[in-house]
DNA sequence: TAAATTCATCGCAAAAATACGATTAATATT
DNA sequence: AATATTAATCGTATTTTTGCGATGAATTTA
């Protein structure tokens, strides 16, 4: 009880959702942006960037990298992150193709 | 403590992370999915398309409702929802500002 | 009116998420 | 070599999420 029943779910019904759920939080959001910002790879920079103690940044940094939105190196002593495009393109594909526009109205 | 620190976050980050929450989970990407299929105001049908118990289903669409993803109704005995479009784009314009695609490669 | 349907809410239990300080291991600096 | 920096991990406390059965309020149907 209490645990997250994905078995009962489309592949692509969790893909969409493991990847919104790693956007569920504002200091993923600010990371995100963080790196797509600087292209480039960035590292302790975004602890600084986020109002968060550094073992919670570094917490939501492996649960980005864990949901594949973003990629990390270790790079001497400190460590590289990059955003993964991909990643990004496919969470704007699933929800296209979960929800593609409409203009019908609602009438709720 | 344990407790998410949105108060630290700018509107826009905790505006993005709300509604990518609310999709978060399969059942409401299914729920939504449904809705965006049927355009019309659908009710308790998606209680037989969610492999999840009533009540289970119907704290989803609490959810739902509260990211302001669907509204909903009472009609009679059933209760009727749909789904707001507006919060779909909000939520696509958000990603979009957010993390506007690149076609940067990543080196990490 | 009585029984059935619909669906939200309550109460509960288990699990996951959030946050932080402390620690640790590694590399850099002096 | 000794110290400092960097960042991951551990341990822990609290809150939130997830799920379900049971209940209740409302409308429908018989």
């Amino acid at each position: 009880m209490g645990t997250r029943k994905t078995a009962v779910f489309s592949d692509t019904d969790n893909e969409l959702a493991e990847l919104a759920k790693a956007l569920g939080h504002p200091a993923r959001v600010a990371i995100l942006r963080e790196l797509a910002q600087r292209n480039m790879c960035v590292c302790g920079e975004i602890v600084d960037v986020v109002p968060l103690a550094q073992s919670t940044v570094s917490q939501h940094l492996k649960e980005l990298k864990a949901a594949g939105l973003i990629s990390g190196t270790v790079e001497g002593a400190k460590s590289c992150y990059c955003i993964n495009w991909a990643a990004l393109a496919r969470l704007r594909a699933l929800l296209e193709a979960c929800c593609p526009p409409s203009a019908a109205a609602c009438t709720c």
